[in-house]
DNA sequence: TCAAATGATTCCGC
DNA sequence: GCGGAATCATTTGA
């Protein structure tokens, strides 16, 4: 004890213990003069250095009358703001964590898929994203825009009961260690710097809880899409009517059956499918009627017939607009499809 | 249920 | 970046 005594600077002038009178030389001298603050702490040290030879009973006496003992909020002040100022001060350094990026990185994306933040918004915008993506007819795609929404509420719902649940037992936990260490504040010095500093560190754990459900979470969302994205799980086949705009065109082509980019939007615009899929239709069609030219010669004479005939038919209706003497030779260009 | 058809993707060469 | 070729995954029809 006496190191101990030594190191808190015990010893000597010490005078009244108060904060506000460490490093008052005036109030040391003051107290000095008057003998009896100083006989108190050697008493008091005293005392203590004793505990540990009396009895339990005798101890627990001891520890109760020091408990009461006038100078012990001093003693007390003293030891916390000393303790504050060595151990304390080397961990302060690496206390000031910056914001971690990891978790920024995952906050964003939560809320831009909508998990986290306001409910409407983010997830719509990117199930409708995703839904232009997917490249399906607006029609079906409204069906699995709503999937997606229902399945993504799913997971927000999961995420923030998970998040209520870690958030309350953060707090329970930091209300019982608080509780506990004001109590132990009775008879150890802890200072309530101390207190927010263990408070911050149970909020560090906890805040890597949070992370690996924000972690988990974004796989669940990045999973739900890509499902939502692979188109290959959801292929439709193109209605008749695009097929039969795509096969025109292909055929009518045949000697180059390479359409422009102007052409293959027009077609797309045509059909009601992306350029893309226009692009890739070409591409399958063009490999698979090399493949086996035998098997399309049916089809390539049918669209043959079907183009001469369209085209026949709107040579008529300019030479009807030009000649309005006869009226019924539309018709007949009719009757021959 | 299964083979054929079909739309999409991937890899590679130009 | 585009197109050919191979392949995958799904739909369709018998």
């Amino acid at each position: 004890m006496d190191d101990q005594t030594r190191m808190l600077g015990l010893g000597g002038g010490l005078g009244a213990l108060s904060q506000a009178d460490v490093g008052d030389p005036d109030s040391a001298r003051k107290q000095q003069a008057l003998g009896q603050p100083q006989q108190d702490i050697g008493d008091i040290l005293q005392q203590i250095m004793a505990i540990t030879d009396e009895s339990l009973d005798e101890a627990q006496a001891r520890k109760h009358a020091l408990n009461c003992h006038r100078m012990k909020p001093a003693l007390f002040s003293v030891l916390c703001e000393i303790k504050e100022k060595t151990v304390l001060s080397i961990r302060g350094v690496q206390e000031e964590d910056p914001p971690d990026p990891q978790i920024m990185r995952l906050d964003n994306m939560l809320l831009a898929e909508g998990v986290s933040g306001p409910e409407k918004g983010g997830g719509s915008a990117a199930a409708a994203a995703a839904a232009a993506a997917a490249g399906g007819s607006p029609n079906d795609g409204s069906i699995e825009h709503s999937d997606y929404r229902a399945k993504l509420a799913q997971i927000r719902q999961i995420y923030h009961s998970e998040l209520e649940k870690y958030e309350q037992a953060c707090s329970e936990f930091t209300t019982h260690v608080m509780n506990l260490l004001r109590e132990q504040s009775r008879t150890r010095p802890i200072s309530p710097k101390e207190i927010e500093r263990m408070v911050a560190i149970i909020h560090r754990k906890f805040s890597s809880i949070q992370m690996q459900l924000k972690q988990s979470t974004c796989e669940a969302v990045m999973i739900l899409r890509s499902r939502f994205l692979d188109a290959r799980r959801k292929r439709r086949n193109f209605n008749k009517q695009a097929t039969e705009v795509l096969n025109e065109y292909f055929y009518s082509h045949l000697s180059n059956p390479y359409p422009s980019e102007e052409a293959k939007e027009e077609l797309a615009k045509k059909c009601g499918i992306t350029v893309s899929q226009v692009s890739n239709w070409f591409g399958n069609k063009r490999i698979r009627y090399k493949k086996n030219i035998g098997k399309f010669q049916e089809e390539a004479n049918l669209y043959a017939v079907k183009t001469a005939v369209d085209a026949a038919n709107v040579s008529a209706q300019a030479s009807q607009a030009n000649s309005p003497a006869t009226p019924n030779s539309g018709n007949e260009a009719d009757g021959k499809r």
